[in-house]
DNA sequence: TAAACACATGAACACTTGTTCATATGAAAG
DNA sequence: CTTTCATATGAACAAGTGTTCATGTGTTTA
């Protein structure tokens, strides 16, 4: 009878109500993929590497580069992502580019997912 | 002079110093790669919409499936992924299978994430 | 036991992503 | 102003990822 109840499957019980409150409480469409293209910003290995390294202190893009022996084209590659992600920010001294952290949300993001990992 | 200098970029100062300390401070490799892909488990947005769905009320895979309008074998694989990475879990109730998060680190990962969003 | 339902899974495909290579830009030093 | 060093960027390519479609497995109900 209930229409919302004719979608689902079937199970009895105040079952649609959940579903129904569950859907008003979703973010909107905007949020969600903001969200997700935030956390892709800490999903690969060379991005996580360089995040670590700007946790401990800030450095010009050549000695990343070095430090993590992978090539400068891919770091740089890499920082532009981050930079439009708002994650880490940039300033020239001389010659160098030195990148930061622009964001304390970056170390507690990463905090919280090595409390997972590590049990 | 100084061999960990030799690879750095032409600056002056106690630079190396604070090159070799953050190499040190780096986790091992297999910490880093299982960070990546912890974080990449919340970097697509049905994996997102579904894991929000979960924080709201445990439910069985055909209503998640429903009430993200997305089909049951989509749902299914997705769903496969966050069990592996210990983010969901699931018993059976007669004819269906109940998810429900693992973690409460789901909850504080993607709350981090939301206030970083949010601006 | 057969049919219906809930869910899982494999293959195929389109799409995305990260790296490399070559080259461009831009500041600084000679 | 020319060269050099630090960084950025575009094109191309390989590898990874998510969805669909078809089908398989397992559980309940008739």
């Amino acid at each position: 009878m209930n229409e919302i109840n004719e979608l689902m499957c079937e199970e009895p019980g105040t079952h649609a109500d959940v579903v129904g409150k569950v859907r008003e409480s979703l973010p909107d469409d905007d949020t969600l993929y903001e969200l997700a293209d935030l956390f892709k910003m800490f999903g690969d290995s060379t991005r996580m590497k360089i995040m670590f390294v700007l946790m401990e202190s800030e450095m010009c893009v050549c000695d990343i580069a070095e430090l993590l022996g992978i090539s400068q084209s891919a770091i740089s590659h890499q920082l532009r992502i981050l930079k439009q992600s708002k994650l880490i920010s940039s300033r020239r001294e001389g010659k160098n580019i030195i990148c930061f952290l622009a964001d304390d949300h970056v170390r507690s993001i990463i905090g919280q997912g090595l409390s997972h990992v590590l049990e």
